[in-house]
DNA sequence: CCACTCTATTGCAACGTCGCATTCAACGTC
DNA sequence: GACGTTGAATGCGACGTTGCAATAGAGTGG
């Protein structure tokens, strides 16, 4: 059915060998020799066998990204940057998902289920630091947000501490003091909530505030129906903050959602910051105040250090801790203008 | 470094046969010696070379799945339904983004990269009819989106022109008279937005309305700042409809916002209808009514279409054309209660 | 007790490709 | 005219796995 170097070396009249060269454009063929082979190769449309070369190779020329979920808008743009810079390197993405399943982060890590990939870039959900950076890996890998690395990991991820910080300053310099926070998880060992609480609370007290455990409002995802049900809870109880910093974009679009059904006018009588920037965040109505992570570079610096790792020998390199810049997006919905 | 079925079988004290025998499970083995065999399974960390498998097999046990886009909500969905499914069947999904880059498509399509997945599902944008289903295919493939097919390929989608006449008509229901379209594209091969187009005629027509070309509003690609643009064309032209179907969420969404910051009250003054159902639209401000396309069934029907085709022989069976049903979700943006 | 079946295990070969070493011819140089 | 050099093409083997056929041994029934 489909045709091997070795018919096409057939129908040329040469080895195989030959036409492998041909193909390659590695070894020096004769003028004459090559459009013949060319001609065999286009006659029976020839396509390589990649099972053949990888086994051959060593090498899949595949690298995995496993992600919670890819419907979610800021997953879904950072695996099209990443896809997208893959493409450039010649590599094939392969994408996981892994629904915040700590069974299925580790079966990927591990490398369970075979070594199809060169390399993995994971967004980890449910695992904790040490069970990510505690044991060996088979393939190199790159771990997205959580914190610095202790074991055989690099980690790429934006200041969340710090990037927090800027947000939460930001609305307390609009005279706000009562910024609830809504994206907390305490129930997870993930440790990219607990960053961003963390620098919510260092701004609070910079300001000489004191972090108010009622306005801090957990949730056990991060999709706009969480968001809605924080700010739900928030109202029900009795609680009127007058600004929200929420953890991602989608919990501050869920919240502002219900808050403006509710009757709250945003941003006059409640301000709202996000994280993420994702696409939706710059239509909403008023457009979403939010951190914006260059995920481009996210992207590109992921592969890189997976390259580094794939192509370089024994890798004695440390793992890196590759801090990604970010942007404070100030938008309608923590100013003073109406939507 | 990775240890290979011979390394196993020299520490077990058996033959590689044997050592394949246990970790496929099918052949029979003695109680004692699998122990055995396990045990140096265990101790090697054994991990089956995925390339070898598959050189031997014949298949990779990949599904491509080639969209224009990954970022976009509509197709973040769907991917994240498709890889979904597919890990149900074992099967791994790579993902390539075609960008509406005619060459990337015809590039897929003919395998020009090598043999590298089984199958193929692609959602084509730049390739007209005649491309998609003329020529040989290597390896079978589904068209998500497109017109029934003629040649070698499935298709799988909703019926568009149905379900545009269905929300035109919605729309001519509460009395809206001068409808606007937005969304053709009359610059791509595509049929897409042409079905949607037709069926948008249909449903005027049928309500004794003459299509008004002034009123039909071509994009170039299907984003939030298309509809933006569409809408902003529209209101600076004088032209100032009483309701807008736009031909996908994302359009509608950017022309809705638009249409709000130029202070057209939503829906009394304009009415609005999407097609797709991507979950911004269930939040946005009003909820967009819109079509929705039953995804999951997409997903799952495709992934149906390429396993047959996979694995029964010789598929002599005539090409699919697999209708995914629709509904009709009614939400604020096309009724008179206020937002 | 022999023929036969069934279980457990094995060796061989092949999937398609490409690195390596080799061969062969042509050519130029001393 | 012998010799080295270069260019062109080839054959061999191995990557790691598994299907197939074969083998040896244990168990069963007449």
């Amino acid at each position: 059915m489909s045709s091997r170097l070795k018919d096409v070396a057939a129908l040329a009249g040469v080895s195989t060998r030959t036409v492998s060269n041909v193909v390659s454009g590695s070894a020096s063929v004769a003028e004459e020799t090559r459009v013949r082979v060319q001609a065999a190769l286009d006659e029976l449309g020839y396509r390589p066998n990649v099972a053949a070369r990888n086994l051959r190779a060593g090498r899949t020329g595949l690298i995995g990204l496993a992600i919670p979920e890819l419907y979610s808008p800021y997953f879904g743009e950072l695996a099209s940057l990443i896809v997208e810079a893959a493409q450039q390197r010649a590599w094939t993405v392969v994408i996981d998902q892994t629904s915040g399943d700590p069974d299925a982060e580790r079966r990927l890590l591990e490398g369970t289920g075979g070594r199809l990939v060169d390399g993995l870039i994971i967004s980890p959900w449910a695992l904790g630091p040490e069970e990510l950076t505690g044991r060996p890996r088979h393939v190199p890998a790159v771990l997205l947000g959580e914190r610095r690395p202790h074991g055989l990991a690099d980690r790429v991820a934006v200041d969340n501490v710090l990037a927090a910080d800027e947000a939460t300053t930001h609305l307390l310099a609009s005279g706000r003091r009562r910024i609830a926070a809504i994206g907390p998880q305490p129930h997870l060992r993930n440790e990219t909530a607990a960053q961003r609480l963390a620098g919510y609370r260092n701004a609070l007290r910079r300001a000489g505030l004191h972090p108010d455990p009622a306005l801090e409002q957990p949730v056990t995802t991060l999709h706009r129906t969480d968001g809605a049900e924080a700010m739900t809870a928030l109202l029900d109880a009795g609680i009127r903050p007058d600004a929200v910093f929420a953890f991602t974009d989608e919990l501050a679009l869920g919240a502002m959602h219900v808050a403006r059904r509710r009757g709250v006018r945003v941003p006059h009588e409640m301000a709202f910051a996000g994280f993420d920037d994702i696409e939706d965040g710059r239509y909403a109505n008023p457009p979403l105040t939010t951190v914006v992570p260059d995920k481009r570079q996210i992207a590109e610096r992921s592969l890189q250090c997976l390259a580094d790792r794939i192509y370089s020998p024994a890798s004695a390199v440390p793992p890196l801790d590759v801090v990604i810049p970010h942007q404070l997006a100030v938008r309608a919905s923590s100013g003073w203008t109406d939507s």
